[in-house]
DNA sequence: TGTACATCAGTGAACGCGCGTTCACTGATGTAC
DNA sequence: TGTACATCAGTGAACGCGCGTTCACTGATGTAC
């Protein structure tokens, strides 16, 4: 199971990263809670008992995955957030620095993919524990969203509560068309299309957002 | 397994209903794709055998939970349809038919809260066959709302692929809302503040709609 | 540098269990006369 | 209405299989001297 030249810690975690590599591709068809350990094992080529090594359970497996896949998710909105620069009131610029924000979502998206997919798949479908864990996960992110939406000069005004409610509408959104860009696979045009519609949906939000007033 | 007095067709549907009834239940966990015959069968009281006086197998009950699911959302379109009588282009009086809609929503999001559930689960973690299904049902619900949002007439220069991004995120925005709700069982501080939240991002959505422009 | 011992990732046999599916069956309900 | 036969929803035994988990093990890597 090992190959010359490579260190003790170093072949364990190798074999680590293949239980996660495997169990996130192997829970893309049915979910974490249909697969079994014994066909991780058998995908990567260890004896089932030998992931006991590395785990306690599929349990812990998989709250791992969950934060390494929020670890993804928040990579891709601090990319997001620093590629964009000052925001301005203007609706043509505003426009303008939340595309350049979408390409950069769309580019993590390609490689962070089914991180992505297995946040908005067992926020619904996991088992309880898991579940649990992305749901709260998750409001952390809309938290920080809100808040970086918050700094957005037409939007100052906002009640607090509005700008959740927002970041929700938003997160929602973009998981959802998150999973059919992961869907497309590499299929350029329909990338595109996908890309394309994920920018006129953020677009129609932010257009009512800049219009909203939380104190009617 | 019978009561008395109870025709054969009628004793065989009652056992079928309770199949559907268990899946649908039993799903709730880990998604359909988590579930055994044997543990539907051990829920409804029959021996896993039965199961197949009514089902080929478990991909075939879920077929029938789609088109159920789908019947179910139909309806609750089709009454939020009906109830909000015409609709103005006046801002206020718009939104105020939005709303009336959107309490139809709710009082059926409460019977049908485990079919809404189910697609909103099967479209990502169920299995292939299932989760394609979902897609194409969803899909036509999408055009549905779209013509429905199209006549409106603030909106009547849309076009028609705008239409349908806008009916996407409407649809996406109010399945993750229908999840809250099912989530918070019968809690009603709970559920009175997810229909709230549900209600301005509709409101959010469909002002930036009013304002928005297919052609620019 | 060489030797003796410790560590520990991965092995392989074994366990009891729930799985889907087959098959011949039972006995209540339905029907023909 | 009564009898004889057909139908068929549900039964129960049996099958081979994959499951999670236990345990004692092996042998390469790491460490102390």
């Amino acid at each position: 199971m090992s190959s010359p030249g490579v260190s003790r810690t170093e072949q364990k975690e190798r074999t680590r990263r293949a239980i996660l590599d495997a169990a996130l591709s192997l829970a893309e068809e049915g979910g974490l809670a249909a697969i079994s350990l014994r066909q991780i094992a058998k995908e990567i080529g260890i004896v089932p008992t030998a992931f006991y090594r590395h785990f306690a359970g599929i349990e812990e497996l998989g709250l791992t995955l969950v934060e390494e896949s929020f670890d993804a998710l928040r990579a891709m909105l601090r990319d997001a957030r620093e590629v964009r620069g000052p925001i301005a009131d203007d609706r043509e610029l505003f426009l303008a620095v939340v595309d350049r924000s979408l390409e950069a979502l769309v580019t993590h998206a390609r490689h962070s993919d089914r991180h992505l997919r297995f946040i908005s798949r067992e926020r619904i479908a996991g088992p309880t524990v898991i579940r649990d864990a992305v749901r709260h996960q998750l409001q952390l992110v809309e938290s920080e969203l809100a808040a970086d939406i918050g700094r957005v000069p037409g939007v100052t005004r906002w009640s607090s509560e509005d700008l959740l409610v927002l970041a929700d509408l938003i997160v929602n959104a973009m998981l959802a068309q998150a999973e059919e860009l992961a869907r497309a696979g590499g299929r350029t045009d329909e990338v595109r299309q996908i890309a394309a519609r994920a920018r006129r949906q953020l677009h129609m939000v932010l257009i009512g957002a800049l219009r909203w007033d939380s104190s009617r």
